[in-house]
RNA sequence: GGAGGGAUGGCUGAGCGGUUGAAAGCACCGGUCUUGAAAACCGGCGUGGGUUUGUAGCCCACCCAGGGUUCGAAUCCCUGUCCCUCCGCCA
């Protein structure tokens, strides 16, 4: 969430700001409310000063033994008018909080123009395409015989669920428990284990809620007094951890990481990605999350690309990381970076992590704060990103590590993982 | 699923329905004292919102959450959430 104080006195400014993300802020209406707002807080408060001045009078007059029928009934008068006054402020604040919680956060200066992810700007490249002698598979093609099925993953659970077993299914782990031990041995970062079922408080302060609930997954349990919602993602429980809290200034920057699986129902993205395990209603991928300062907070989005990079670098996969433009900007991103490693059996680039500076926008909504240098409580910035994404990672170690006979072979850094194994064939 | 007990400021912990945003202790910050430190003493020390040019002042709200009773609720009533103990079930 933007601050309210500020929107209200920048709001042609903060509307110009969101433009470059393709939003378009209702100033007028936004103004009009809080206007509202104001004139209705101030009579409410001015009566509720009214009421509690004259019951502690009230106190005092039968303490004495006076008479109290006058200045009751004048109170009495106060609270009829007060009732009303009151519930007319809480709607009046419901609204603007509910239109508050839909607006984007502002894009950083430094986010390039644009409407899609075609005009997202490449940073840099690392490493370049292998040239291969002969025509490459894909992975669909390449991993069938080494335990990815999807045929099973699609009778078990439906389309955009694979089944791994065998060989693949231990690539895949070796892949995630390698990405967990960088991350955590090497770029600091504290491992955590978290629920997979959070409730909405938390993904409102993600941002995910109130707007993107058709992405997520809902439970619906007998005598369930509210629901969970699957995680779509590790940035929800990690980031949540600070939530309703104070840090000490000392205490940061906090750097977490998880492996959890995600949960996305992929609504609107029908026809995408069908073939292949590139879009999953479950994928796995290791996160991390880091709650700073705010005056550190864009560098760290550098250093947390960096720490993706380092994966793929590890990996040995040739991967571009290009800067979001406006348009392609996540809700609660003010900048973010995605990395687009190579996929042969594509012959194109394709995102598998992405890593996001949000501001206070989150940290807002949650009332994440640390004790600033007066002692005064101010709001944290938090950075998510995938270091990363390990379904696609495994593509792209099936693609990339192919060879003319059809086999795998094991990138060097996953050897110790899978128990020798150099070769899956 | 059944039976009880609880939730108060960073922590511990008081709080007959009425000058209680809340005692006290600890922690923390400033000061006095000291060569320095400790101790002792003095003072300060919650969060959110509003108003305002204002991190000044003033006002409002907040004692788990939401309702209710009352002129007045941390205190009484109802509902919910969470935590603890015991029984049952369970990986």
């Amino acid at each position: 969430m933007l601050d309210p104080k500020y929107i209200r006195s920048n709001a042609e400014e903060v509307a110009v700001q969101l433009r470059k993300k393709h939003y378009e802020l209702d100033v007028k209406r936004i103004i009009s409310l809080d206007s509202e707002r104001k004139s209705i807080q101030l009579s409410t408060e001015q009566l509720q000063s009214e009421r509690k001045s004259g019951s502690k009078q009230f106190g005092m007059l039968k303490a004495k033994g006076e008479d109290v029928s006058e200045l009751k009934s004048s109170l009495e008068n106060i609270n009829e008018k007060l009732n009303v006054s009151e519930q007319a402020l809480k709607d009046i604040q419901a609204e603007l909080e509910a239109i508050l919680l839909m607006v984007p956060n502002l894009p950083h200066e430094s986010v390039p123009e644009g409407k899609d992810e075609n005009d997202n700007l490449k940073i840099r490249q690392w490493g370049k395409p292998k040239v291969l002698d002969f025509e490459p598979q894909d992975h669909v093609s390449l991993g069938q015989a080494y335990g990815l099925d999807f045929e099973t993953g699609v009778k078990l659970s439906g389309a955009r669920f694979t089944l791994m077993r065998g060989q693949i299914a231990r690539l895949h782990r070796a892949l995630a428990q390698f990405m967990l031990d960088v991350q955590t041995v090497e770029h600091g970062y504290e491992e955590c284990y978290t629920p997979y079922l959070v409730h909405a408080d938390s993904l409102l302060g993600t941002g995910q809620l109130p707007k993107f609930e058709e992405d997520l997954f809902k439970t619906s349990c007998e005598g369930e007094a509210t629901p969970y919602y699957l995680i779509p993602t590790a940035e929800v429980p990690l980031t949540n951890i600070v939530r309703d809290s104070i840090v000490e200034a000392s205490a940061l920057p906090i750097r977490l990481t998880a492996h959890t699986p995600c949960f996305r129902s992929e609504a609107g993205s029908y026809g995408r990605d069908t073939k292949g395990m590139i879009r999953q209603h479950q994928f796995d991928k290791v996160e991390m999350v880091q709650i700073v300062h705010p005056s550190t907070s864009f560098d760290a989005l550098e250093e947390m690309t960096g720490h993706a990079e380092a994966i793929l670098q590890k990996l040995d996969l040739p991967y571009c990381v290009v800067a979001l433009c406006g348009g392609d900007l996540g809700f609660v991103a003010t900048k973010t970076y995605d990395l687009e490693v190579w996929m042969p059996g594509q012959q194109m680039y394709r995102e598998i992590s992405s890593i996001s500076n949000c501001l206070d926008f989150q940290a807002r909504r949650m009332q994440a704060r640390f004790r600033g240098a007066e002692g005064k409580p101010e709001l944290v910035h938090t950075l998510n990103g995938s270091g990363v994404a390990v379904g696609r990672a495994m593509v792209a170690v099936i693609e990339n590590y192919q060879d003319v006979k059809g086999r795998i072979h094991v990138p060097e850094v996953l050897k110790p993982y899978m128990g020798g194994i150099e070769i899956i064939q």
